[in-house]
DNA sequence: GATGAATGAGCATTCATTCAT
DNA sequence: TATGAATGAATGCTCATTCAT
């Protein structure tokens, strides 16, 4: 009995794309079922092999998606404020807004990286736009005198990413998140002090 | 002979702990077949099960092996010099060796604790853990004045700790190791000189 | 305009079975999608099942179109000309132009008249006609003294039927036509005259 | 629960060779499912899998099984006596016997390799060796003065196997063995009468 | 009438687990 | 103890069929 909704055939792919990364996010990508997905969205298993060939398919479809989102965010997000010392918290909680439910998702998007290298290449890319972004945060810190005019902005803004990553792990693993902003906000001071 | 024929049980245990570890760091939990791991050993399928209950009794016996590992560990290693700033480098390269070859399997342990209770309450007992000793090594250092009498040392352990994680990821990615061991010492720098 | 319609829906009825004998041919009765058959004429899926209730009665169809277009063919057309020797070879050719393309789709009517009994019968009565088609012309050969008076012309004609058949057997497995037909020449003449 | 049986693993590929013949002449290729064999053995669907790699793997087993023995076949079967004339209907049960209830699966087998080049390779080069042998047949025939010197051994051979292909659609098409002989005989009778 | 999106039964294949040897 | 043949539940994917538009 086809429902033959009249949405947009984008729009439905975004939607399944949606509840796959729920269902991903939740099980995993080896465990979760095409049809738990369907199900989530009141669809067929057979609906979803309308709009993605393979459960790879849709995996690898989820992963630009990430990416694009990536992408797409306001590249002043990381650091805009004029005194990072005192909104370090805040940016943490911006970085974690558009994050929002996706650090799972990226888990499994790294673990299938390791093996799928067409996936890692796209994930590689995508680190390094953000290491830019984030780069040139760190920059326009040090032409603002936040920063020692020497300081190397480049594995600053390495750093940065990472210490974002491990912390979104911390919180996997049931750290509290209060725990988690205190130690951006700590170390962020640290650095932010010891750069200058 | 049940001490010898007890000890032999324990030698073969390790050693198809050691071939899961390569094989879950290689395929990944879901993917890797118990035959790959007997396979390792020249060992047959029927054999593992002699030793463990299930695939997921062996996982988690990974997942405590991985964890007594790190206990073991020298609590020296990570901050044991008196001059923090000229062996970042060191530390960095310290951690990595007593890791070596785990990071992949960590990642699987941190995307199944995400599904299992019990694994993830040992996985952040282990994290505490860890904490408390990078946290006395920066206690150390505050005490020994590389650090600022009010320095957060929970906090700086916690970010140096999800720091080196972070790092992990990269490398996982491709990121050069050489970029990510110059990212934590420009961190390590900057957080010392800043805290101090 | 019943009329206009009812013989338009005769049209594209017939230009569907057309397609399907093509399609069947090429992949096979159960390799072949209900969608092949319609991206051949540029109609969509749903569009055959206006004219055909399911897949099994399409080829079903398909079955009495060719039987039916075997009782429409020259009943003069196997053994016409006098002189039955040396117009072997045309006849030959009269038989395979009349069944060009079919054989494919004849061979997967056999084979699927083992499982179908209504179709069974229906090939079976159409060989009987076929038969009895060519045993009045092997008849007609015995009255003109070609053959001798007592000869077995029902047993002959379904000699020679099968004889065409298993050449036909032959084409599909690669066997040139010329083979075909030296063979079907040189058993013809040895019949005639043998039977003379 | 494992049988563990002692018997050769060449023993039960053969014998699932046979029960995957039945099936398939039973109900054609792809209606047969992987079950269907199994349970004719009281075997589980992944038994079959340990034998062979895929359903058509296994097929392509069987093809190359009915090959094999047509090979192994007395070659002096076809035409052994001295009289042809009132062998032929010895020498059709010969044949059928030899064949015996393999005549679908030659079918199917026909039917795929108009699809698939191997198996039509492996089909031509069989057909080969059968018009060689009866082509040998011939040829002594000649020698004996059964047939004209000139006669065209090869052109017979071809058609005489046809002739029994033939025969064989007939026989899955309902048409009595008693009949498909007597047109054997005739032809047979014909065919030594004209070219002798 | 025509369409093609949606459905879901159906099936090949995999692999953790068992147990007779 | 060790083995590996056997099992069968589980699941990705296909495709004939339906029906809202």
């Amino acid at each position: 009995m086809p429902k033959v909704t009249s949405m947009y055939k984008a729009e439905i792919k975004e939607k399944i794309i949606q509840a796959a990364i729920e269902s991903f996010a939740q099980t995993g990508y080896d465990r979760t079922k095409m049809e738990d997905i369907a199900r989530r969205l009141d669809l067929s298993k057979g609906t979803i092999y309308l709009y993605f060939k393979s459960k790879e398919d849709l995996f690898l479809a989820i992963c630009e998606y990430n990416i694009q989102q990536g992408d797409k965010e306001d590249a002043g997000l990381f650091i805009k404020k004029e005194n990072v010392v005192t909104d370090a918290e805040q940016i943490y909680d911006n970085i974690r807004r558009r994050e929002q439910g996706n650090d799972k998702v990226m888990l499994e998007m790294v673990a299938e990286s390791t093996r799928n290298p067409k996936l890692r290449k796209a994930m590689y890319e995508f680190h390094v736009k953000v290491h830019e972004h984030v780069m040139e945060g760190v920059r326009s810190k040090i032409e603002d005198g936040f920063l020692k005019k020497d300081a190397d902005a480049a594995s600053l803004a390495i750093a940065l990413v990472a210490l974002y990553d491990g912390l979104a792990v911390n919180r996997m693993l049931g750290v509290s998140d209060a725990a988690n902003k205190k130690a951006w906000v700590a170390m962020l001071k640290a650095m932010i002090a010891g750069a200058s």
